[in-house]
DNA sequence: CCGATATACCTCGCCTTCGAGGTATTAAGT
DNA sequence: ACTTAATACCTCGAAGGCGAGGTATATCGG
């Protein structure tokens, strides 16, 4: 089963801290990833209702505080493991696309295993470090340099810059993980 | 109306050089953005056939060169017109999501106005300047130092590395783009 | 001549997300 | 009393994208 809903992953994330209701949760999705797509009604209700059905979270109806009573959500134990399961196996998009793998980093302290936390960054490291390159002259990869247009040339700047960044931060941080890597 | 096909874009994009087959669009747009997420066949061929319908594009059946017969895409007038739009008045979601600003500026170029291509590079830079956090302790934004676990530290790391990367780089595009704006 | 592989295109149903609408409730201002 | 704003939740149709299937053609090895 193909798990690619980014949303689904924020709500059992934020959820696994402490329940919420749903105009709550729509503030924190909308903070952590609304910069850069904002978050929808129509996006998150249904979403809540998904995982509901799905048996991943249980809701409690309290009187409003300041308006509408409140659905409040709570994470059950089958919700608390599948958050698990998706952080220690996320499918690729997770690992590759920018936006999936934020949110899998806002939320993989969750994660109960240091060595499964590991593997996850493990995958990316190799997504990064693969060789790869934005446009092809047929087998030659292009670079920086193949480029007149300052637009391509920033593609491949920022693409690199960030890269070098995060593959710095995965190795330091797998370090500290995994110390006793060279022993094993 | 709004247009957030990626695939749209990066297909208008790499046809405005020369025209292509969609075989050979497939492996420039997998190269392109497929490295974050892979292009499936049930994607490219039925916005090939959107952009047909809208009169984006033409078809010229020709015998294969190596195997099944090759339909060659041609942009028409009415589809340069579009590309050039799309490149100067993108929606929101060009601007803030990074896999679809990468697609921007692989076709920037495209774009016949120098101060065109300014005024997209700004609105880049206007979004990468606003204050944003990833989480808030209500009013208060987050920062780095807020956070015992290292992925969210990392989560920060990353993204203000990155983002001053990217600052830089408009900056320095944009005098180059527009060098008389002292003047003006 | 047979099968494997690469080329080349297509359809279908599904899922996630989106935008545009809607319904209430409460508090604060006028 | 009336409006506005903020809170709080919901439905609906449409669109983009996905995976899993399918159909051919040409080449090459055995």
């Amino acid at each position: 089963m193909y798990r690619s809903g980014m949303i689904e992953l924020s709500i059992l994330g934020f959820l696994y801290d402490e329940p919420l209701h749903g105009y709550e949760l729509r503030k924190r999705v909308a903070a952590l990833t609304g910069h850069v797509r904002p978050i929808a009604d129509g996006t998150l209700y249904p979403a809540i209702k998904r995982l509901e059905r799905d048996g991943l979270l249980e809701r409690d109806l309290q009187p409003g505080a300041q308006a509408a009573p409140r659905h409040v959500l709570t994470l059950t134990d089958a919700g608390r493991a599948e958050l698990q399961r998706r952080l220690a196996e996320p499918d690729e998009p997770f690992i590759t696309d920018e936006n999936r793998w934020f949110t899998m980093l806002a939320f993989l302290r969750h994660l109960d295993e240091p060595a499964l936390q590991a593997r996850v960054l493990q995958r990316r490291l190799t997504f990064l470090t693969e060789p790869a390159s934005f446009f092809w002259d047929g087998d030659r990869p292009l670079r920086a340099a193949d480029f007149d247009d300052p637009f391509r040339k920033g593609l491949f700047t920022i693409a690199t810059a960030t890269s070098r960044t995060e593959i710095g931060w995965l190795r330091e941080t797998l370090a500290a993980l995994a110390p006793r890597d060279r022993e094993a």
